[in-house]
RNA sequence: GCACCCGUAGCUCAGCUGGAUAGAGCGUUGCCCUCCGAAGGCAAAGGCCACACGUUCGAAUCGUGUCGGGUGCGCCA
């Protein structure tokens, strides 16, 4: 149930009436129509801009259509009163029983409401973290991680059929120094002294794979040739590392559906088919790049290589997809592995990237653009940095010195809960602060506490309730006499959850979860105003001593508050509270 | 030099893809609570939405330009 767009179709229909009795032209647009929440109470529930939008096309004035279609309006039961205002918006007002049917709504299907069909059975791949595979997760991953998989669900509730999935960048050389470092910690294990050279990986989460490949060959690969080892370490240490990434994974409660392998696209010819895919699109030439303007790398000479012309897809300069010895560029199986998701049959792609990945955005999109013939959309979206803080004072971090700090860590010392809620309260291109104070603090300018607060009151409440003999089981509550939510404040906690469905249809077009983290916050800012109310005026207390008609009417609505709560932070993938401590 | 992101209250940030008098938290200033419906409540002050043009009935939102901040910029991943 959408309450809004349930209005959205009876003006409409109105519109469409207005046609059929020649008041209006036929064959106008009629797309530019909005339902929305007016930002000033006084102006009603609802307002919609027909009359202003359509005056223009069908040359007529704005407030003449309006004082026609309000007539119109006003003869669906729905609508209580249509007004017409300022330059020609029509202010509605609701029928209270309409209000009600948003608590019916959601206590008879609670895990329905606010669901959308508006993906419709899109195919949609949500492409994160992707870190590589060379040691444990970092903060920086672990908004990646949080937003996708935020993002997917957001996706999922709102209608998409979504695949989340990792592509593991196990083909280039830094896998190589991922085998080097651990072979150094095979030799440690096997009593030796580790060379742990510059440009290694001096991390000790090597240790115990060197300790596990000291259980696996004992001492045989010990002095021999790198070539005699490199390629089964590296494939040992790989699989530790994703093993041990999965395990961080877990940690957020984030599961993907699909791992790729950067490197099983090697050989298997899947890289030559989609740069000849290109290719015979004519976007494959061998040509030399301008040198890069600005600071001259010194080593700069002009080669000649293998090039995609990206340009024709909007990019600023054409892309190497060969060295100019012959090997592939990191961006030649990307291609690849970009074709095999439109291959498998995606209608839409969204990949996630550091925001220092910014400069790979543009052609990503003209690369999907151009082997998808244009059909798949590709979304990239950044996540910015993560600051991290504590007491207030920044968090210095060093890779050098071993200090830097990992998904677990902030998940040890924050909570799964806390930290998934609190990497979604800023719009994912801006800049995040995390601190491990901050974020634990019980107040009011802690968002994380604030929603989980709201979500305890309902829970304690409800409890009390039912110690009381009232039925709060969500069939009893909808039979409660709604008609008595009638106090402003209550209905302006109502009108707050009818926001839902088309706060999650928004969030889901614009693929932003934080939204949703924002919806939670006022709507439980409005939770804790009603609360906060009942200390003066005791009839608005949710429990009536001595009045269990009330009661229960104010215990239906306090559970549809819950059961909003509960569902976006479900989308988040934060547990409810049951009760502050 | 070019591209992308950003510029909104003193601070940190929202702003529902173009709607009416631009919001929240912190901070500031007043009242109130201190009877566990505890871990605060109510209210006020605070804005040229960086700037300038343009599109539109209507712009913080869209376009162009300028200024300021961040990021990236040959074969590294």
């Amino acid at each position: 149930m959408n309450l809004f767009a349930d209005i959205h179709g009876v003006v409409l229909d109105a519109l469409n009436a207005m046609v059929d009795a020649g008041e209006l032209p036929a064959g106008l647009d009629l797309k530019n129509v909005t339902v929305e929440p007016p930002r000033d109470a006084a102006h009603g529930d609802m307002a919609t801009n027909a009359a202003m939008v359509l005056a223009k096309p069908a040359a007529m004035k704005p407030r003449d259509i309006a004082e026609k279609l309000a007539a119109r309006l006003t003869a669906d039961s729905r609508i209580r009163s249509a007004e017409v205002a300022g330059p020609g918006f029509i202010n509605l007002r609701l029928d209270p029983v309409v209000w009600q049917g948003v608590v019916l709504a959601a206590l008879n299907t609670p895990d329905a409401y606010g669901r959308s069909t508006l993906g419709q059975g899109t195919k949609v791949n949500v492409e994160f973290v992707s870190a590589n595979p060379t040691g444990p997760m970092h903060v920086g991953h672990t908004r990646g991680a949080v937003f996708g998989d935020a993002l997917s669900s957001l996706l999922a509730f709102a209608g998409y059929d979504v695949t989340r999935e990792y592509y593991i960048n196990d083909g280039g050389a830094q896998v190589d120094v991922l085998a080097r470092s651990a072979y150094e910690r095979y030799r440690e294990a096997n009593g030796l002294e580790p060379e742990i050279r510059e440009g290694l990986y001096p991390g000790d989460y090597l240790i115990p794979v060197g300790e596990a490949l000291k259980e696996k060959y004992g001492d045989s690969l010990i002095d021999k040739p790198e070539e005699d080892w490199l390629e089964e370490i590296r494939e040992f240490a790989t699989d530790a590392m994703l093993a041990m990434i999965r395990d961080d994974l877990a940690l957020l409660n984030v599961t993907m559906d699909v791992y790729s392998s950067e490197k099983a696209l090697y050989g298997s010819g899947r890289i030559e088919a989609a740069i000849d895919r290109l290719r015979s699109a004519g976007l494959i030439y061998e040509g030399t790049l301008e040198p890069p303007k600005g600071k001259l790398p010194d080593d700069w000479e002009a080669r000649e290589q293998t090039l995609f012309r990206s340009t024709s897809y909007g990019d600023d300069q054409d892309r190497a997809v060969q060295k100019s010895d012959g090997s592939w560029t990191y961006f030649a199986p990307d291609i690849a592995y970009h074709w095999d998701k439109i291959d498998r049959g995606f209608d839409q792609l969204i990949d996630i990237f550091g925001a220092d990945h910014g400069g790979y955005v543009k052609r990503m999109n003209a690369a999907v653009g151009a082997l998808s013939n244009g059909r798949v959309p590709l979304d990239v979206k950044l996540i910015q940095l993560v600051k991290l803080f504590k007491n207030g004072e920044p968090f210095k971090m060093s890779k050098r010195a071993g200090t830097f700090v990992t998904l677990r860590d902030v998940v040890e010392q924050a909570g799964r809960d806390v930290t998934r809620f609190h990497m979604l309260t800023r719009k994912n291109d801006a800049p995040l602060d995390f601190d491990f104070d901050k974020v634990l603090e019980q107040s009011k300018d802690n968002p994380v506490w604030y929603v989980q607060y709201a979500s305890a009151r309902v829970n304690s409440v409800m409890k009390k309730a039912a110690e009381m003999g009232v039925d709060t089981s969500d069939a009893a509550l909808a039979q409660a006499d709604l008609s008595r939510l009638s106090h402003p404040a209550e209905v302006e906690l109502i009108q707050k959850l009818s926001e839902y469905p088309r706060l999650i249809e928004a969030a889901a077009t614009a693929h932003e979860p934080h939204r949703v983290a924002f919806y939670l916050y006022d709507l439980a800012g409005a939770l804790h105003s009603l609360w906060n109310r009942g200390n003066d005026d005791l009839s608005l207390r949710f429990i009536q001593d001595g009045d269990a008609k009330a009661t229960a009417a104010k215990i239906a609505l306090l559970r549809a508050v819950g059961v909003v709560i509960s569902s976006g932070l479900a989308i988040l993938g934060v547990t409810p509270a049951k009760e502050m401590r």
